[in-house]
DNA sequence: GTCTATATTTCGATAGAC
DNA sequence: GTCTATCGAAATATAGAC
């Protein structure tokens, strides 16, 4: 076993440090405009310093989808991807909706930055089918489910993606368990209009006022 | 009355030319990774020509913007947005889907490059409450109307938006008419589940197949 | 209106001292 | 691990001829 460096509890490691910075900055305002030199100048030292730390700047980005690639993978197992049907999908949402708000920022930071996110080299495209995003599009491409459906898919899923990003913008006051169950709530209506499964457990609190 | 310039019809200025590149490869690539040189190679002339036409990256930036704000303007009217009751949200954005189907190219522009939009420096922040952004903005911040409400308006709005983006790209062979027709339903499910309004005229297609 | 040539700036990246 | 100094490339922008 590698040891890890000896550092104080709770301490990042310089490196992590990094990381954290070029998140936010690459979330707030993209990976382009993003220089070293604005990096370097939160860390407090210098540019060239960053490259002992990382090899170039996509290797940083590279990094923060590796990042961002760990809780999609753990987030395949939990919702068990592979198996789902179409009755499943409610379900397979909800999971899809507490991954995003556990993970905000990386989130947020993955949607603004896509393209750059796309251009790294590394990606293995062998079809791996084994991206959570890959595998989303595979499920929305498939021609054996009625396009309706795929279309309804896709529509909640953009629900919850926007729902996520006006969250930190527009709702930055409401609470998380708020959304959560709102969002839950809108993908029901989305996916099973009319309550087509009446003994599920509709969480929705306050709709519509008449 | 400033006489435009004598030009065979139907053949569009060099300046609107050079904007038409400018769009589809900001869409493309995004405003910053986009170069000059790229532009004027489209246009089969010199990097320095572009400057005759234009002062400044920035304000071709500018102008595609001010495409976007008149045909926003010319929104709002058909929207009425100054009169919407929470009755009228439904038929709101039904205006709104048909809008952005109109536009899909300068939608998607602005949704790709809306951080560089935001730093172009001529916007006039007198809180005119003018642009169609900055209204569904204060719409949805408006304490007046239940919280639940307003979170749906906007999970409305967002899966319509991706579902302009999706159709883009996943759903490139569906045809535009399909994409209305069930955007338009899907909007009236998040908004009146369970059809609080069973008079309004639904015009969903086919829905979930049990 | 378009050209060539060049100025100016900024950025990613490297070399080598400490 | 961090520094100073600098390189080379690419970008925006300008000058001035045609």
């Amino acid at each position: 076993m590698a040891r890890p460096p000896a550092r104080p509890a709770g301490e990042k490691s310089t490196r992590e440090q990094i990381l954290d910075v070029a998140l936010e900055l690459f979330t707030a305002n993209g990976y382009e405009k993003t220089s070293l030199r604005e990096i370097a100048e939160r860390m407090n030292f210098s540019k060239a310093a960053l490259y002992y730390h990382f090899a170039s700047k996509d290797d940083i980005l590279l990094a923060l989808h590796l990042r961002l690639h760990e809780i999609g993978q753990a987030g395949l197992e939990r919702i068990e991807m592979d198996r789902v049907r179409p009755a499943d999908w409610v379900r397979m949402i909800d999971e899809f909706v507490d991954l995003l708000l556990e993970n905000r920022q990386l989130f947020m930071f993955h949607l603004r930055n896509h393209a750059a996110l796309e251009n790294l080299q590394n990606h293995e495209h062998d079809g791996a089918n084994q991206d959570i995003e890959e595998r989303a599009r595979r499920l929305l491409s498939d021609p054996g489910i009625p396009q309706a459906r795929r279309l309804r898919l896709s529509f909640a899923l953009g629900a919850v993606m926007i729902g996520l990003v006006m969250s930190g913008d527009l709702f930055a006051s409401t609470p998380t368990e708020e959304l959560r169950v709102e969002l839950r709530s809108v993908v029901r209506d989305i996916l099973e209009p009319g309550g087509v499964s009446p003994d599920a457990d509709r969480e929705s609190s306050q709709l519509l006022p008449r």
